[in-house]
DNA sequence: ATATCTGCAAAGGATTTGCACGAGT
DNA sequence: ACTCGTGCAAATCCTTTGCAGATAT
């Protein structure tokens, strides 16, 4: 399906290099600021486009629903992240962590393909800092 | 937890009754426009504010994760969402249609708080249209 | 009086886009 | 030659903020 003209240029490279060189799950501008040591002329724009452009070749994950900014990853088998609510760093957890049961109700009135399902927590860093505790950041599910 | 001297003006009055008289999940900018017919000098901004403002308050929900834009709800009865996947529509499910069991390893650096599940899918009106199935925008757990 | 709110407009941050030049075939 | 990709800057979209005037107690 990817049309065969399209090139792995050196920037495409050195992003998916950096990208598979690190277990952080970076923003487009941390993505940016990596391969930046190596590519100095290179541009924002060119890492979102070239980002965009993986994405759609299946060599990486988008994770759109990491909080206010998007973040990518290289790892591309499936699993699951957990966030942490004060610093927003977050961790792979295997896949098999969490386990979904679906009981659907017969009215509902959609075609189900699949669901997503992330943890939140405090990373160790955070956890000792804990002070403030009750933010009330998350409405549902908090149990 | 409110200080005592916070007022119900009629901006936030009407933002709350607006919410709660719908079921579909608004944007910031959709609520402005409903509430504008009531209150045509309103601004966004106000909006935003008082969003959060009732948010604080435990008055409303905030949906973070439901795309580009945050989308706001009044229903805080603990719920889930199945969101279209080419439409972007939410609709509310009882939060007893999913069960999700953790099984978490020993060494996780995390203190799990807690997780936020969603569903996604297509609705009865982008099922009809449905052609070009396959667009892989959602990566991991698309089961 | 005084603290809270509002409207307005400007600023902010993240992402996308237009365009002319450069690179690969 | 021709297509695809890049760098740069400007544009866009959503959200937040500063400020001066308005409102409620």
């Amino acid at each position: 399906m990817p049309t065969p003209t399209h090139r792995l240029t050196p920037q495409r490279k050195v992003i998916l290099e950096e990208l598979r060189n690190t277990r952080s799950h970076p923003t487009a501008d941390e993505v940016y600021q990596l391969v930046r040591k190596r590519l100095p002329r290179i541009s924002l724009g060119t890492v979102y486009r070239n980002l965009d452009f993986l994405h759609s070749q299946g060599l990486v994950c988008k994770l759109d629903k990491a909080g206010s900014q998007m973040r990518f990853d290289a790892f591309t088998v499936p699993h699951l992240h957990i966030t942490c609510v004060r610093c927003g760093k977050i961790v792979d957890l295997p896949a098999e962590t969490a386990t979904v049961k679906l009981h659907v109700p017969k009215d509902v009135p959609f075609e189900i393909q699949g669901h997503w399902l992330e943890l939140f927590g405090l990373c160790p860093d955070c956890k000792s800092q804990s002070r403030n505790a009750g933010h009330g950041k998350h409405d549902h599910q908090t149990k």
